[in-house]
RNA sequence: GGGCGAUUAGCUCAGUCGGUUAGAGCGCUUCUCUGAUAAGGAAGAGGUCCCAGGUUCGAGUCCUGGAUCGCCCA
C-alpha cells in the first residue's frame, strides 16, 4: 500500500502498520497476497500445522482440462475452496488432492477433429498407439490454463500431486474394482438396445444421456402404416388392416411384430375407403380425424396371433421365427399416442428387444454398426439409416400402405460430443448389475445430506429409483481398458492388477493402454487355450467413480490411507452431476463398499449471462473469468458468488452486481481498516498499548455483536451455507463502519485506547472470519494489524465469545430512537447542523432506560442538548391499540373480528397505562369477559397534529423546534466548522496538520466564531484564530450571509 | 408426457412457526451529514407477492389446478 502521503507526527514510535491506500487496487493487492503465500509456503504450512488432526475429507471431481477453464468452473472452485479452508482454521487436516479426468470420448474426438478423421477405420488405420498418444498429449493440454487460475483465485489444491485417471496406478486400481466386481457377478456382458452412436461407433450409457445437450428438438416423420391382416383371426377378419404409429420409418423394414396391450379397447373402423382399420377405440378420431364408422369394439387379447403382412418384404417371417409378424401382448402399450398398435423392430427399442424375447423371436439386425443398411435391405444397402427415411415412406405410398404422413416435433437424444442422433441399438455390451443392488444404493443416498436437501429424494433419489444397469463398456481406444480376457470356449478372466497379469502372461505391462494391453494373452486355466482380452474400453464415468481409492492407488497401495479418508466430508459439483460423478462416485462405492462415499454434497447451479440466456459462443454473451479478475480481482468474484444467492438456485452473472460488492462491502471494510491504520499512525498507537484498556458502552455493544457474529457463521458453515455467513459478516462490516466508527471519531482523534483496541480487535476477527471468503483481502489486513501468524489462513478460526444481549437490545432501540429523531427533523425540514434544545421521546421501562443509557449517543445523533421523556404518550400523540394476532389468534379464534373490534373500543390511555402496571384490560366477546395483558396489545402511537412526531410502534420521538439566539450562535459555530475543514481539504491539508485561521465577513457569523472560538480551534486543529479582512478567498454562503475563510498551514 | 425447482419493487435478492402497514441493496427524485469511505442518513416514487380456486378468524407463506421459465427424465 505505497501512500505518498500518510500523517507521521513527529516524536511519535514507528508505526508497526504499512500504511494504507484508501484507494488501492483489489487486483494488484492479490497479486501481492499470492507471492506472500509462495515465499512463506502458507498452503502447505496450513496443512502441516493440522498433522496428526482429525481428518475432513475432499473429493475433488476431476475436470477434464482439454480447455480453458470457464465462468462455472470458477463458481465450483471456489466453493470448493471455503469449507475446506474453513475447516483447516477449525483444527482438521484437510487434505486437498487434485485430480484430472483425463479419458474419454471428447477427447478422441478432439484429436479426430484435429487428424481430419470421420470414422473409427481411420483411427485404426492411423494406429491405435499413435492416436492414444496424441490423446495423452492432448488432454493435459490446458493444464497450465488450469492451474494459473486455480491459483489466481485462491483456490488450495494440491494439484503438484493430482491424480490423473490415465496414469498406471490409477488404471490399476480401477481394474481391481472391476475385478472385485466381476468376482461378485456383477458384471456381466448381454445383447441389449442401448442409445447408440453410429458416427463415434459406441453405445452411450444412461447418465451420458444426462448429459447437457443431449436431448434436442427436431422434426421427424410420422407415419401411419397399413398392415392387412393375412388369415381371420380372433376379432380380425382376413383384409382387415393394423394400423401402426412410428416416428423412426427406417426400423419398418425390421418390423418383427405389433404390440397390443391385452386390456386397452380396439376398434374394427370403417375409413372413408372403405378399408376396415384395426386401431385403439379412444385414438379412432385422432388416427382418422376425416371420420370413421366403428363397426366393433373388443379389448386386445383378442388380437393376440394375428398374422399380417409386414410393411416391407426384405426380411420374412421365418428370419424372425413362428410368431414373427403376428400380433403379441405387450405390457408398454399405451394410448397415449399413436395407434394403440406398436410397430415392434427387435434390435431397434427397448421395449421391442424385451418383448422379443418373451416371445422367443430371433433378433434380426439389418443395420451396420456406422449406421447404413446392410445388403440384405437390397436398394437401400449402404445408406444412412435416417436418410433412407422419405425413400422408404414414398415406397409405402406407392404400394397404398400409406395411411398417413406427418411431421413430428419431438425431443431426440444426440451423441453429446458429436451430436449425431443416437439409434437404439441391439448390441453386446458390458454391463454392471447395479439394479440387483438398488436397495443399496438408496440405503447408501439416504446417509447423505444434501443441498439443496430437495436433491436427496428428488432428482437423485428418483434417479437411482428408475436404476438400470450401468452400461460400462465402450467401443473406443482412449480410456482404460475393460481388464476381461476370454478364451473362445467363452471362459471370462477379470484381471485386478498389473502384477496378476504379469503373473499370468509373463508381460510386464509399462503402459496399459491399449493398444498393448490388446497384445498381451495367457492359456485359460480351463480349457488352456488362449485367453484374449475384450476389445472395450470403459466408461469414463467409472474412472472419476474410482477416485476415492483410485487417487491413492488402493488398495495396492495407501490402503490405509484411503480407508482414513473415506468417505469423503465434503464433495460439491454442479447438479448436471447428478447422473454423472454424484451417481458414479455413488455406485462404485456401494458396490465395493456398501456405502456412501461422501457425507455431505453441495449442488450448484447453471450460470446465465447478463442478458438471461445460457452462455455461448455463438451468442458472444461469455464471460471470461480472467476479464472479472482483472478488473475487480478474486475476492470480488468470489464474494459475488458467495453471497448474492444460494449457489444452486444458479446466477445470472452480473458484473454490476460484482462492483457492487466492491463497493458496499470489500471498500466499506477496507476503508475502516485504512481508517484505523490511519489514525495508529498519526496517534502513535502500537499494539502493545492496547493491553488493558476500559471499554465504552460503544465498543463492548461492537464487540458483543462481534461474538453474535462469530456465532452465526460458524453454524452457518457448518450447515455449508456460505451465503448467509457472508451476509452475516456483510451486515457486522456494515454495523462496524457506519455506526461504531462513525460515533467513535472523536475518541480516534484523542487516540482513545480503548477505541483503538475495539476496532483492532473486531478488524482482526473479521480478518478470520472472512478468511475462507475472501481470502486475499483477509490476509492483508490480518497480516498488516496482527501477523501473530504467518497468514490469517493459520489461524484458528474465531470461537464465540460472551454477548451482552441487554446492551444489542438497547443500541438497537437507541438507533431506531436516533432514526426517529431524524425523519422528524426531515419532516421539520431543520438541518442536523443546527442545534435544538430538547428532544421529546416517548417511551417506558425497556426502551426508556435503553434510550437514557445510552443517551449521550442519542443526543450527539440528533444534535439536541437534552433528551425529555415522557411515559404517557398524551403529550405528543395519542395511544392506539391493536390486538396481537400472534397471541389472540389461537385463543380465539374465529371470534378474532370481534375481539379485534373489542380492542379498538378500548379508551387507549387507560388500556395502556393499566397493562403496563400488569393489570388486565377487560373486553366481551359473545357475552363472556375476556382479560387481556400487555403481551396481547399492539401499543403504538397516533401523533396529535401541530407536533413533529414520529413514531413507530410504541415509542415516539418529538422536536422542539424553537431556536433561540443560543442555539443559532452554536449552527453558527457547526457551520464555519463545516466550512473550514472543506478549506482544509481542498488546501490538500493532511488530517493531522495544524492551521492559522483567519475568518472575514457577516458580522453575525463572526460573532457566532468569537463565541465559540475555542470549539471551532478545536474541531479544526486551529493554533490561532484572527478575524481581519481577506480578499484571497471566494467567500462561501451560509444561509445568504458570506464567510471569507483563510487556512494556512502553522508551523508546528 | 413425467420428475424436481423457480416466479415477491425497474434490476438483484430477503421474507422464520400462517399473525393483519411485505422488506433490503442498486437505480431514480428531493434533502442531508462528513478529519476514513467509491460511503452514511432522511423523505418520496415504485408491489394484482405469476393466475384461479380452496383451507383458515387470518395466506407471500399451507393445499389443489393452471401459466411461464430453468434443469432433469422419456
Amino acid at each position: 500500500m505505497a501512500s505518498s502521503k500518510h500523517p507521521v507526527d513527529a516524536g511519535t514510535t514507528a508505526s508497526p502498520h504499512r500504511p494504507v491506500d484508501p484507494r488501492a487496487s483489489f487486483p494488484e493487492l492479490e497479486e501481492r497476497v499470492l507471492s506472500r503465500w509462495r515465499e512463506r509456503d502458507v498452503f502447505a504450512q496450513s496443512l502441516h500445522r493440522r498433522t496428526g488432526a482429525a481428518p475432513w475429507g475432499f473429493y475433488e471431481g476431476p475436470p477434464t482440462a482439454n480447455g480453458p477453464p470457464a465462468t462455472h468452473h470458477v463458481l465450483a472452485r471456489v466453493f470448493k475452496d471455503i469449507f475446506p479452508r474453513y475447516k483447516t482454521m477449525c483444527g482438521y487436516y484437510v487434505e486437498r488432492k487434485g485430480g484430472w479426468d483425463c479419458h474419454g470420448l471428447p477427447v478422441e474426438l478432439a484429436v479426430e477433429a484435429e487428424l481430419g478423421f470421420t470414422s473409427k477405420e481411420d483411427i485404426e488405420r492411423y494406429g491405435i498407439a499413435e492416436f492414444n498418444a496424441r490423446c495423452r498429449s492432448l488432454v493435459l493440454s490446458h493444464v497450465e490454463d488450469w492451474n494459473r487460475l486455480t491459483e489466481r483465485i485462491g483456490f488450495w489444491i494440491d494439484l503438484d500431486d493430482a491424480y490423473r485417471t490415465l496414469d498406471r496406478d490409477y488404471i490399476e486400481s480401477v481394474w481391481w474394482a472391476l475385478k472385485t466386481i466381476h468376482d461378485r457377478g456383477l458384471l456381466y456382458e448381454k445383447l441389449k438396445v442401448v442409445p447408440y452412436c453410429p458416427r463415434c461407433g459406441t453405445a452411450l450409457s444412461s447418465h451420458e444421456l444426462g448429459q447437457p445437450d443431449v436431448y434436442r428438438d427436431v422434426l421427424d416423420p410420422s407415419v401411419y402404416v397399413r398392415l392387412p391382416v393375412t388369415e381371420p383371426r380372433g376379432a380380425a377378419h382376413a383384409g382387415d388392416e393394423l394400423v401402426v404409429w412410428t416416428t423412426t420409418p427406417w426400423t419398418l423394414v425390421s418390423n418383427a411384430a405389433v404390440a397390443v396391450d391385452p386390456e386397452l379397447i380396439y376398434a374394427r373402423v370403417r375409413a372413408d375407403d372403405g378399408a376396415v382399420l384395426i386401431v385403439a377405440e379412444e385414438l379412432v378420431e385422432r388416427v382418422l380425424p376425416s371420420g370413421a364408422d366403428v363397426l366393433e369394439t373388443f379389448p386386445g387379447s383378442e388380437l393376440e396371433g394375428v398374422a399380417y403382412e409386414p410393411p416391407f418384404g426384405f426380411i420374412g417371417r421365418d428370419a424372425y421365427g413362428e410368431r414373427g409378424h403376428t400380433v403379441l401382448l405387450g405390457d408398454f402399450v399405451t394410448a397415449q399416442e399413436g395407434t394403440g398398435l406398436v410397430h415392434t423392430a427387435i434390435a431397434f427399442g427397448e421395449d421391442d428387444f424385451r418383448l422379443g424375447e418373451q416371445y422367443g423371436l430371433n433378433v434380426v439386425n439389418p443395420v451396420r454398426l456406422d449406421g447404413t443398411f446392410d445388403e440384405r435391405i437390397g436398394p437401400y444397402a449402404g445408406r444412412w439409416v435416417k436418410d433412407a427415411d422419405q425413400d422408404l415412406i414414398e415406397d409405402l405410398r406407392a404400394r397404398g400402405r400409406l395411411l398417413r404422413a406427418e411431421t413430428f416435433e419431438h425431443s431426440y437424444p444426440h451423441c453429446w460430443r458429436c451430436h449425431t442422433p443416437l439409434l437404439y441399438y441391439a448390441k453386446p455390451s458390458w454391463y454392471i448389475a447395479t439394479s440387483q443392488r438398488k436397495d443399496r444404493l438408496l440405503a447408501a443416498n439416504e446417509t447423505v445430506n444434501w443441498y439443496p436437501d430437495h436433491v436427496k429424494h428428488g432428482r437423485f433419489g428418483k434417479w437411482l429409483e428408475g436404476n438400470v444397469d450401468w452400461a460400462l463398456s465402450r467401443e473406443r481406444y482412449w480410456g482404460t481398458p475393460l481388464p476381461v480376457w476370454r478364451c473362445p470356449a467363452g471362459h471370462v478372466r477379470a484381471i485386478g492388477s498389473l502384477g496378476e497379469l504379469e503373473e499370468l502372461s509373463g508381460v510386464a505391462l509399462a503402459d496399459p493402454h491399449r493398444p498393448f494391453v490388446d497384445d498381451v494373452t495367457f492359456l485359460c486355466a480351463q480349457c488352456e487355450d488362449q485367453m484374449q482380452r475384450v476389445p472395450e474400453v470403459i466408461d469414463v464415468w467409472f474412472d472419476s467413480g474410482s477416485m476415492p481409492f483410485a487417487q491413492y492407488h488402493a488398495p495396492h497401495e495407501n490402503e490405509e490411507h484411503f480407508r482414513e479418508r473415506f468417505p469423503a466430508d465434503f464433495i460439491c459439483e454442479a447438479l448436471d452431476q447428478t447422473r454423472g460423478w454424484f451417481y458414479s462416485l455413488l455406485a462404485v462405492s456401494a458396490l465395493l463398499f456398501d456405502r456412501a462415499p461422501y457425507r455431505n454434497v453441495v449442488c450448484l447451479g447453471l450460470i446465465l449471462a447478463e442478458d438471461g440466456r445460457k452462455m455461448s459462443k455463438s451468442l458472444g454473451n461469455v464471460v471470461d473469468p480472467w476479464e472479472v479478475i482483472d478488473r475487480y480481482g478474486a475476492d470480488a468474484y468470489r464474494w459475488y458468488l458467495f453471497t448474492s444467492k444460494q449457489p444452486w438456485d444458479g446466477y445470472r452473472f452480473s458484473m454490476e452486481a460484482i462492483a457492487e460488492g466492491v463497493r458496499q462491502f470489500l471498500l466499506q471494510l477496507w476503508n475502516t481498516y485504512a481508517f484505523y491504520v490511519l489514525y495508529a499512525h498519526a496517534n502513535g498507537v502500537v499494539p502493545e498499548m492496547l493491553g488493558d484498556t476500559e471499554p465504552s458502552e460503544l465498543d463492548r455493544w461492537i464487540r458483543s455483536r462481534l461474538q453474535a457474529t462469530v456465532e452465526v457463521v460458524r453454524e452457518r458453515l457448518d450447515d455449508f451455507d456460505a451465503t448467509f455467513a457472508g451476509r452475516a459478516i456483510q451486515e457486522l462490516v456494515d454495523e462496524l463502519s457506519n455506526w461504531y466508527v462513525r460515533r467513535s471519531r472523536r475518541r480516534f482523534w484523542d487516540g482513545d485506547p480503548a477505541a483503538f483496541a475495539t476496532l483492532r480487535e473486531c478488524l482482526v476477527t473479521i480478518a478470520q472470519l472472512l478468511a475462507p471468503f475472501c481470502p486475499f483481502v483477509a490476509d492483508e489486513i490480518y497480516d498488516n494489524l496482527d501477523g501473530a501468524e504467518p497468514s490469517v489462513h493459520l489461524c484458528d478460526f474465531p470461537e464465540p465469545g460472551a454477548r451482552d444481549l441487554e446492551l444489542e437490545e438497547a443500541m438497537a432501540i437507541a438507533r431506531e430512537t436516533v432514526r426517529l429523531g431524524l425523519a422528524a427533523r426531515g419532516q421539520a425540514k431543520l438541518k442536523v447542523r443546527q442545534p435544538l434544545r430538547a428532544a421529546v421521546v416517548v417511551a417506558t421501562g425497556r426502551e426508556r432506560a435503553a434510550i437514557e443509557r445510552l443517551g449521550g449517543l442519542v443526543r450527539d445523533e440528533l444534535n439536541v442538548h437534552e433528551l425529555r421523556f415522557v411515559s404517557q404518550a398524551d403529550e405528543l400523540a395519542e395511544v392506539e391499540l391493536k390486538p396481537n394476532y400472534r397471541t389472540l389468534g389461537p385463543r380465539f379464534g374465529k371470534h378474532m373480528p370481534v375481539v379485534a373490534a373489542a380492542v379498538a373500543g378500548l379508551d387507549g390511555d387507560r388500556a395502556a397505562s393499566a397493562v403496563r402496571e400488569g393489570r388486565t384490560v377487560a373486553i366481551t366477546v359473545g357475552g363472556d369477559d375476556h382479560g387481556l395483558s400487555a403481551e396481547d396489545l399492539v401499543v403504538s402511537m397516533k401523533p396529535l397534529p401541530g407536533y413533529q412526531v414520529e413514531r413507530e410502534g410504541s415509542h415516539a420521538v418529538g422536536l422542539e423546534l424553537e431556536i433561540d439566539d443560543e442555539l443559532r450562535m452554536e449552527g453558527w459555530a457547526r457551520e464555519i466548522v463545516h466550512v473550514v475543514q472543506k478549506a482544509r481539504q481542498e488546501a490538500g491539508l493532511d488530517i493531522s496538520d495544524r492551521i492559522a485561521l483567519t475568518l472575514d465577513g457577516d458580522a453575525e457569523a463572526l460573532t457566532a466564531a468569537r463565541t465559540h472560538e475555542s470549539y471551532i480551534a478545536g474541531e479544526t486543529l486551529a493554533v490561532r484564530v484572527s478575524y481581519e479582512p481577506l480578499d484571497g478567498p471566494e467567500p462561501v454562503q451560509i444561509e445568504g450571509r458570506e464567510l471569507r475563510v483563510g487556512v494556512a498551514l502553522a508551523a508546528p
